[in-house]
DNA sequence: AACATACTATACCAGTCGGTTCAATAATTG
DNA sequence: CAATTATTGAACCGACTGGTATAGTATGTT
């Protein structure tokens, strides 16, 4: 039953003595996409191979072929929406930009983030499974919010190394920042539906210039500082 | 097929006409707890109606007897633990004490409640099912966050009234608050589970202080105040 | 007692699912 | 060419599902 001549066979083919018709790799892609369309919005169980075959146009042996699971095909999926959705480049402030404007910047493009259609739906995907508590749940974590919590920390110190800001825990006031901007609205459209609970564009500017404003209450420099 | 002689005849047993065996309640309770058991951690498709009728020692066909559906029954197992999780009375400051500490003892009291297991599996169960994006989205919502705001929201509002805070919006200021507390946490829990990130208690009251202190820092007014 | 209903046990139904088998065909290498 | 592998369509398997049918027993009302 778990022979595994050559280990992960059906997952990258192997260069070595390739010989036969080739794997199509087209194929391949389409049956991720496929997935990735098809997963969210209705589950693992939610959603059967045969459907994600015949929506990529391909048999569903071989999706066997490509993938050796149902399970290994939806983290496979998974993990690209991961790594499409949480770009590495989210806080690049410019240089000599007042902290007000960096700070509203790096908010604009966080909100905007957590608050669309992909990204809420991939959250209910991954915290639906029951697969969340072991591999998929931490893969998640580590692939986006820890990222992006690390990420930011590293600005918050530059800034208060700078003078810019007055903060002791760079860390904690990272999650302060992100968690005032993920606010009520994430959890609003988790519940209520990503798109039924959509908010206009002002009131969402309105939203990010509040946390702004009320971060920088709380953490700017009370001792007016040099520069 | 669709036939209502009496309406609601499987949710609650009409008092007129009671000729016959009456239902046994503690049955449909028995029933109830199975439920309430058993869907947190597996999911409505993750849990068949025969496994939750061993589990309330109960044949499948009463199952079927007290609700119409898997549906309903676990429509039902829901809301009572919604109601059963969310208390009506989380803000109740008492008269006379300086706001520091009443916020304090309001942020242990919700910080526990969005970091308890019970919580969060009851939050990854509605936010998992499909359902959620209908009616059972929008009760747990209803029933949950949105009440703890508003209710949240009033104190704010008669603590500004008083003078001990300066808050021109207190529905956001509530939410600044309460997203704050929720924090990296709750995400956390829902990712790597609930009991494996679980935080110790010094670090959790670390956070709360914290927060509080955020909190404080933004929104407590900078022209001192009389008393 | 007669009657009506709840409940149990068991079997059943129709459908779906993940996964496999089979035979045939297509593409690639030597 | 032959050999090898990918791909396909279709049928198939075993298991499970939600829900129903049947038949008999228990428990209540009148």
């Amino acid at each position: 039953m778990s022979h595994h001549h050559c280990p992960a066979a059906t997952d990258i083919q192997t260069p070595l003595a390739a010989s036969g018709r080739p794997k199509d790799l087209e194929k391949r892609a389409a049956i991720l996409t496929a997935a990735k369309q098809l997963f969210p919005g209705h589950g693992f169980d939610g959603i059967s191979v045969d459907a994600i075959a015949q929506a990529a146009g391909v048999s569903k042996l071989t999706v066997y072929s490509h993938f050796q699971d149902k399970e290994a095909l939806f983290m496979h999926a998974i993990g690209e929406l991961c790594q499409e959705l949480l770009p590495d480049h989210l806080f690049v402030p410019e240089a000599g930009e007042p902290i007000e404007d960096a700070l509203r910047a790096l908010a604009d493009s966080f909100f905007a983030l957590v608050a669309s259609p992909a990204a809420i739906s991939l959250q209910r995907l991954v915290l639906a499974d029951v697969r969340a508590e072991g591999r998929l749940g931490r893969m998640f974590w580590r692939a986006g919010p820890a990222r992006i919590l690390a990420s930011f920390e590293g600005f918050l110190g530059r800034a208060a190394a700078a003078g810019d800001l007055e903060i002791i825990d760079p860390a904690q006031a990272a999650i302060h920042f992100l968690s005032l901007l993920k606010g009520a609205v994430n959890l609003r459209m988790l519940c209520c539906g990503a798109r039924a609970a959509e908010i206009p564009a002002d009131e969402a500017s309105a939203h990010v210039a509040g946390v702004v404003d009320v971060f920088l209450r709380a953490y700017q420099p009370r001792t007016p500082q040099a520069g």
